[in-house]
RNA sequence: CGGGGUGUAGCGCAGCCUGGUAGCGCAUCUGCUUUGGGAGCAGAGGGCCGGCGGUUCGAAUCCGUCCACCCCGACCA
């Protein structure tokens, strides 16, 4: 992508109403527009590093066994009314009626619209389990928005659920979960840790907030010093083998939030105790029937009786990731985007348009970068070439290629590594080779 | 929902107390010079000062009211 023909609008001024880091970083970056309180719109940038995280949550949700679905934002209350919840859920649903004064609602999840979907298709426990997700836009009108992206009235969640025969095999299916968790949140370039949530009314050890940490974070949260250091995430997992051994070495290692944390009781020596703060990006439960048995979602057992189906469900918040990764990833000249969500691999620059030894040095990379299949932005534009190299910082792409009329008379190129800030001159072959050889 | 704060050019801000026809920096446009970490000079354009009402000869400024947005807290399957 060129820069000349790519809608970049970053801004030098942090804007006034931008309190936290990501915040600030999304709105100069370009990344996205305001449009009303914790509403917003997705400007290229943005909305590429969006389907970028969209896609690998994706993945992985197809990796552990499930299959996308796609519901509709737009809900009718009468599903709502079935499982009681259309009056429990308060101020924060979005209620709307329609033009012939039937009663709908903007959907904050999704737990009646799948139970309907699953009932009216599934009579047989053969038919098990069931497994179907989505990513879609949910809408609560939370009391007080803040933080950009990261508590935001509307944002993009995939929300998965399953739906098995009984207790044992709900279990299967949540463990299923908290180890695609443990991955997806592994590619993003993130450190998440399982923490014991509030399960609510049905009891029970099996909900789990995945926090990442960031000093930025939301909750102030307390974990043994091993997480800092330990890669706790499995590759080659055999979704199918008994991934009970897995959670279980992984929840050996403590870690809770302060509402969960007490420490009178904690078995961790304070020595070995780090207490950092985090960011809440997904939360995975089991509920048991407490829709199914209200919604009447019932199979038919091997012993030819109905009984209803123990439900779960897991959710990701994908935008907020958006704005939980910066919160994570930056420093003080913008962003540092992790590899697999970065919007473009390499910024090409070129530090006097013009220049007829520059131009042909960077169309050349660029051609022969972009038929390796390498996603490179090169900014072509006719900026002074510190605000060239100031916005390359501030948006973060993983790498830069600098060519400069200095360098170019010497026969090389700049190669920068935006996270570690380590600058290497070489010839454009071997920095074609570096990325594409 | 309680408490606090802010609305003036695309962005960041001053002006308001003490009323007299709107200003600075950045950005934008034109020209020239410049080109390795957010350039310089010269010129130009852009605002019914959040809305409505009131006081006054006259309101960005004073009064009332509404709206929007931000921050702290409570809340957040």
């Amino acid at each position: 992508m060129r820069l000349s023909r790519y809608f970049l609008p970053t801004m030098k001024d942090t804007p006034r109403d931008a309190e936290i880091v990501s915040h600030r970083l999304m709105l100069r970056a370009g990344m996205m527009q305001q449009s009303s309180a914790g509403i917003y719109s997705w400007l290229p940038l943005g909305f590429n590093v969006l389907k970028r995280i969209e896609q690998i949550v994706r993945e992985e949700q197809n990796a552990a066994g499930w299959n996308e679905v796609l519901m509709p934002t737009i809900q009718p209350a009468d599903l709502w009314r079935e499982s009681g919840r259309y009056d429990d859920y308060g101020k924060e649903m979005l209620r709307i009626t329609d033009r012939h004064e039937r009663d709908m609602l903007y959907g904050p999840t999704n737990e009646e619209q799948i139970t309907d979907i699953f009932r009216t298709h599934v009579r047989s426990y053969k038919e098990l389990p069931g497994r179907l997700y989505h990513i879609q836009w949910k809408f609560r009108d939370e009391v007080r928005p803040r933080f950009g992206v990261m508590r935001g009235r509307e944002f993009l969640m995939k929300d998965a659920y399953s739906f098995d025969v009984d207790f044992a095999a709900a279990k299967r299916a949540y463990n299923r979960q908290f180890v695609a968790y443990l991955r997806t949140f592994d590619r993003l370039g993130l450190k998440a840790i399982p923490m014991a949530a509030d399960s609510g009314p049905i009891g029970g050890d099996l909900s789990h907030e995945f926090i990442i940490l960031a000093q930025t974070g939301e909750s102030e949260v307390f974990c043994h010093k091993d997480w800092l250091t330990t890669d706790a995430v499995p590759s080659n997992v055999d979704y199918d083998g008994d991934l009970q051994p897995i959670v279980d070495s992984c929840l050996a290692r403590y870690a809770a939030t302060d509402e969960k944390h007490d420490p009178a009781t904690c078995p961790v020596d304070a020595a070995d105790l780090v207490n950092t703060r985090g960011i809440e990006v997904g939360h995975i439960f089991y509920f048991g029937t407490k829709y199914s048995a209200p919604m009447g979602a019932k199979v038919a057992g091997s012993d030819g009786k109905e009984a209803e189906v123990h439900m779960g469900s897991y959710g990701v918040g994908v935008s907020r990731l958006v704005g939980g990764i910066i919160e994570a990833c930056h420093d003080e000249n913008g962003i540092v985007w992790p590899e697999e969500v970065a919007p473009f691999h390499i910024g090409l620059v070129n530090l006097k348009v013009g220049d007829t030894a520059c131009d042909g040095v960077t169309e050349d990379l660029y051609a022969k970068l972009g038929n390796a299949g390498i996603d490179v932005l090169m900014d072509d534009s006719n900026d002074r070439p510190g605000a060239k190299l100031a916005t390359m910082d501030l948006i973060g792409l993983p790498w830069q290629i600098v060519v400069g009329p200095r360098g170019v008379a010497g026969g090389v190129v700049e190669v920068k590594n935006r996270k570690t800030g380590e600058r290497e001159e070489m010839t454009p072959e071997a920095a074609l080779n570096r990325f594409a050889g």
